[in-house]
RNA sequence: GAGUCUGUAGCUCAGCCGGAUAGAGCAACGGCCUUCUAAGCCGUGGGUCGGGGGUUCGAAUCCCUUCAGGCUCGCCA
């Protein structure tokens, strides 16, 4: 379905044309004074200056204009006479379009109020009946509206970007939510997405567990150089040891050299093929993986592909060969590296380092080996690499290498998406209150058990269901607190917010749904147990008929913030913007909130009325839940 | 030092490709449960949009400048 505002603007510009002004000024926006109208179009303003006349006058034109339309056929003639039928084809009455559907019914007139106002504000209130049609036009469609204009494009998303041997903590949230809900929106969007977690699995952080398990258990057979009989199938070590020695050998070499250049040089073998150590890396691999699989999905958060880091090392040799032979890369101190500087940079970046003087590859040749690797299997029009804004500098120095040596297309897009940091309350980086790492187990715990307290507190229920929808309440709180955020600000991560529930929360989103799902579980009760035959919501045995005009400016207010869906969903996705979606929910639901407290819906006497009560608040849950599941949660039964 | 991002109510944040009276939530205060889930609804108070200049009929929004803070700056990821 086109957007409404586009229907809208259409209208606009052609009356902006018909007056004889260009027909960009006819741009329309929502209100910003709900209190006066619903649409405004400021271009009488704009195009003032242009044309050398005053704004009033203009606007005046162009409201004469739109309202001499009549219904076509009939042209006025006589409408403010400059405007004559060079706007026709546009009739305010018929509004073609409304339905990608095909099905020609006749339109109800799209406003039902146009006024100029000083200076020169075009003020516009829709039509109910027009607004009503719209949206059984939403009701009849699979995706409430939205055009699938992706085509099916593939889109790969680099999101995730956990490092085995080392637990997931806070820190990952972000990125993995973030890519989680733009995936999905991508795809909701008719694009093919491709998640990769494209884990860190081979870097230093590998070398540095290999020394401090061999420091820790030096008699293990890996380290045995005369060793020779096959490596044992069991792991060396538990997942809680694993955890624990990343972060102790990570500080180790901070402050120990000798440490860290054996982690260095530990590094190198493993990625030159070392046998004993490829049998640590393996075990390393298991271990880990199985772990962040199952955290990811506590998260429902998935991949496509859980390919890593150690995945490009195939493509390597050939990429420092091409790039030599096509004379970008060159040895500076030692190191094999490429210029990226472009003229026009507002200061001189530092070259990529493809490989370093030791011989080791860098996270940067194995980003661009990756990218190789992508091309070959997938072809896609673009990337997105979601990561904390951190790697700015790292990801614009893969991007100009794999641009500079035509390892992507040049109409390829490469995308970073730059997340902010997760502070604590006193702003800076989160800490527990012991001061480490907060892992992320924990804080789902901790927001499940407040969740938990919740309902206890407040219903009877089963513990079972309790402890289950807990875990949907604190998901929704954990992921909708961080996705509200714009994702490039830096954000306070504050559990006592999230775990609060009240007022723009998760939560709240999720107990709007359920209230309606609480009313439409009456409402086809109440059918059942009358035993007459008008039938149950969503089934062929509701009553015939739409949803009728707006009765009361709640349920107007409502109808117009439904009517934006397939806007705000495109435009969350243009702009990689997830806070937009649930900006969007939150103020549904807040519209929602007043119009069920304004409207008894059950009480209804009239039956059709009820019926067509029950068609809106049933597009209102459908239009919520279709947007928490791009957000990437659910919302349960009761709660 | 250079680059870059941020600065909006007591707190946490929207709004930022120029428009009308700068919006929410939390916290504070006051109403609303014999009525569809009160995790809710309605209302009150609270702001020199960091400071200063400029462009414009019109600036939180664009430009310049200044202050404060974050992050980054070739062999970590």
């Amino acid at each position: 379905m086109r957007k409404i505002i586009d229907l809208i603007a259409e209208q606009m510009r052609a009356a902006f044309e018909g007056c004889g002004y260009a027909a960009d000024y006819g741009r329309v926006t929502l209100s910003n004074r709900p209190d006066l109208c619903e649409y405004q179009c400021n271009g009488a303003m704009a195009a003032a200056k242009a044309y050398h006349k005053k704004p009033i006058e203009i606007a005046n034109e162009v409201v004469a204009a739109l309202k001499g339309q009549t219904p076509c056929g009939e042209a006025a003639e006589d409408a403010a006479g400059s405007c004559g039928s060079g706007a026709a084809g546009t009739c305010v009455n018929c509004a073609a379009g409304i339905s990608s559907s095909g099905a020609e019914t006749a339109m109800p007139t799209m406003f039902e109020s146009v006024e100029a106002v000083m200076p020169g504000f075009i003020n516009l209130k829709l039509s109910g009946e027009y607004l009503a049609a719209y949206l059984d036009g939403m009701r009849g469609e699979a995706k409430l509206g939205v055009e699938e204009t992706g085509g099916g494009k593939t889109i790969i998303v680099d999101y995730g970007g956990a490092n085995v041997a080392k637990p997931l903590h806070v820190g990952h949230l972000r990125t993995a939510i973030i890519g989680e809900c733009i995936k999905r929106m991508g795809n909701y969007l008719g694009y093919h997405m491709i998640g990769d977690v494209h884990l860190g699995d081979w870097g230093l952080q590998m070398g540095l567990t290999i020394e401090e398990l061999r420091d820790r258990k030096p008699d293990l057979v890996y380290f045995d150089e005369n060793y020779t009989g096959p490596y044992p199938e069991e792991p060396p070590f538990t997942l809680s040891e694993l955890e624990e020695i990343y972060p102790a050998a990570s500080a180790r070499s901070k402050e120990d050299e000798a440490f860290k250049t054996r982690a260095q040089e530990a590094t190198l073998k493993l990625q030159k093929g070392y046998g004993p150590y490829r049998a640590i890396w393996r075990h390393i691999m298991n271990v880990s993986l199985a772990d962040l699989k199952k955290n990811y999905g506590n998260l429902n958060v998935t991949f496509d592909l859980w390919k890593g880091e150690s995945d490009a090392q195939p493509y390597i040799p050939g990429l420092i060969e091409d790039l030599q032979k096509k004379g970008l890369a060159y040895e500076s101190e030692g190191a094999l590296v490429v210029d990226i500087a472009e003229p026009g940079d507002p200061k001189e970046l530092p070259p990529c380092i493809i490989r370093k003087s030791n011989g080791a590859a860098l996270y940067g040749t194995s980003d661009l080996g990756t990218i190789i690797e992508r091309e070959q299997d997938f072809a896609p029009v673009g990337y997105i690499y979601i990561t904390d804004k951190r790697q700015e500098l790292h990801l614009t120095q893969v991007f100009r290498v794999a641009r500079k040596a035509g390892y992507v297309k040049p109409e390829t897009t490469l995308v970073h998406l730059m997340c902010g940091t997760m502070n604590g309350k006193d702003g800076k980086p989160f800490k527990t209150r012991a001061g480490g790492v907060m892992r992320l187990e924990d804080l789902i715990r901790q927001i499940d058990s407040a969740a938990y307290g919740r309902i206890v507190e407040n219903r009877t229920m089963d513990e079972a269901e309790a402890r289950k929808t807990a875990r949907i309440i604190g998901l929704a709180a954990l992921k909708y607190g961080d996705l509200s955020n714009q994702v490039s600000k830096d954000y306070v991560f504050d559990i006592d917010r999230f775990t609060s529930f009240e007022g723009n929360t998760g939560p709240y989103i999720l107990y709007t749904i359920v209230r309606i799902k609480s009313i439409l579980a009456k409402y086809e009760e109440g059918y059942a147990a009358s035993g007459t035959p008008e039938g149950c919501v969503g089934s062929a045995q509701m009553p015939e008929g739409g949803i009728r005009p707006a009765q009361s400016a709640e349920e107007k207010t409502l109808m117009l913030k439904l009517a934006a869906y397939n806007d705000v969903v495109e435009t969350a996705f243009a702009e990689k913007a997830p806070h937009k979606l649930c900006q969007f929910i939150y103020e549904l639901s807040d519209v929602f909130g007043s119009f069920y407290n304004t409207t008894m819906i059950l009480k209804e006497e009239d039956k059709e009325k009820k019926a067509a009560y029950i068609r809106l608040i049933c597009l209102v849950k459908d239009v919520l839940e279709s947007c928490i599941h791009l957000l990437g949660f659910e919302a349960p039964e009761r709660m």
